[in-house]
DNA sequence: AAACAGTGTTTCATATAATGAAACGTTTTA
DNA sequence: TAAAACGTTTCATTATATGAAACACTGTTT
């Protein structure tokens, strides 16, 4: 069951293996804690190092240290995948964040996870912000729960057997058949709720957005601490969802 | 003068050029034209593009073509440089297109380049839209024309020393002289025209943004077709550019 | 001022891994 | 049915990526 023995060329592997590193967290990298920090030679990494910042991959701040490079945004923004739901989805959340305060998110399924593809955040200063383009577990997000509800029953059995329900705080669902039960409730209510699943102190609600043949392509959340967001307000952020939901689907059709 | 001869990476170099095969105009590549085009052997191709495809750096299409992939996209929304400015200039950027109804766009000076940072798309049928991350000559744009008048005397004339002006269209500035004094206009009155510089048929607008220390960081453009872009409406434009840049420049500091 | 940890960088012999021509499948076109 | 595309695999050859060690540079400590 494992993936045929490729030969891969071993230094792009690792080239890319070293830009992994590179995340929101840690966005400098010096040589030699980079070597360690990925169990490669010093030279080996200095050059690759070196000759990623020679394409403009990657480039030298102030202090020497290594930051990943515009050569990056320009292919980042190249990206032919999911560029029209990121283009259409853009108005339409910032029109949901405009009435609700809170932040919005957007996201597809892409290998068993979230995969944030826009995002508007709220205007006050307490918020939650995720980074476009990184993933997020499935099972205990509001975003990914509408996703997986959505999906073909098969296929929601596949998942549920390829990926372990790890607790994430004490409110995370990590029992299979209670998250099957949840995805059923989801489905018939068509919202999703994320009651400090992932993270303590943060709630979300969200929805799907179908395409013309009936299917749910992808998801808006909206996201805010549970010191703001009251139980009382869903049946109003539902709507001002739902209005938005349309209007992603109104531009893409 | 030039480079010192390092010693790169050629497997990484060459797997760089090869995504750098992918652009807006030709977004699918198979082995065979792209071993032809950047003119390296097939098996070399095929196992690089094997090779990217299984860090999900390419993608297949249905068609077995290979396509930029979603860690691109990744990648691309990590790049910390510029940044803040990306983030900060997206609301003032769509005020202005909602008041003027056309196509806004947002960069900066690099490599003796415009890169665009940001855009808002006109609502209108008839639009101007560059691709984000890329770059443009700066000589025969309006955005391009004011980040070069405000650069320093030194930096204007090393500019003119290593750009060639060739002539995208009758109307481009191609003598240095001639630059040189609209440049100077352009300092005078603090906003730029493109007046079919570029393209027959496209007329820009483009004004300065300012850091906190008075210095020129980036500019914003407004482009139409010269169908609809009339002179008599300049003062106006410039007023509500202004506003725009004013507001990034508050959202800044 | 000298010794000492930190860095990044270069060297060079060695072994590994990338290479390409040719042969092989597979699909699409004539 | 043949032919012409294409992607894929093979294997001997060659080139190049590799890593230990030495070197250079910087800032800190003694």
């Amino acid at each position: 069951m494992n993936e045929d023995v490729k030969d891969l060329n071993l230094s792009v592997v690792k080239a890319f293996t070293l830009l992994d590193a590179f995340t929101m967290d840690k966005q400098e990298w010096g040589v030699r804690e980079l070597a360690i920090k990925k169990g490669y030679n010093k030279s080996t990494t200095y050059r690759l190092l070196n000759t990623l910042e020679s394409l403009g991959v990657l480039q030298k701040n102030d202090n020497d240290k290594y930051l990943l490079g515009l050569k990056l945004f320009e292919l980042g923004n190249l990206v032919a995948i999911h560029k029209t739901l990121r283009k259409y989805s853009r108005t339409p959340l910032e029109n949901i964040a405009r009435e609700i305060k809170e932040t919005v998110h957007f996201g597809v399924l892409d290998k068993n996870q979230v995969l944030y593809l826009n995002k508007t955040e709220s205007p006050q200063g307490l918020k939650v912000s995720t980074q476009i383009g990184s993933y997020q577990k499935a099972y205990c997000t509001a975003i990914g729960k509408v996703l997986l509800a959505f999906l073909p029953e098969q296929k929601i059995a596949e998942y549920l057997k390829v990926v372990s329900l790890d607790a994430c705080t004490e409110n995370t669902i990590t029992n299979p058949e209670t998250l099957q039960k949840e995805l059923q409730k989801i489905r018939a209510q068509e919202y999703a709720l994320d009651m400090e699943e992932l993270e303590l102190g943060l709630i979300c609600i969200a929805m799907p957005v179908y395409n013309n043949r009936g299917e749910v392509i992808a998801s808006i959340s909206v996201s805010g601490p549970s010191s703001r967001f009251k139980l009382e307000n869903i049946e109003s952020y539902i709507s001002i969802i739902k209005k938005g939901a349309q209007a992603i689907e109104a531009n893409m059709h």
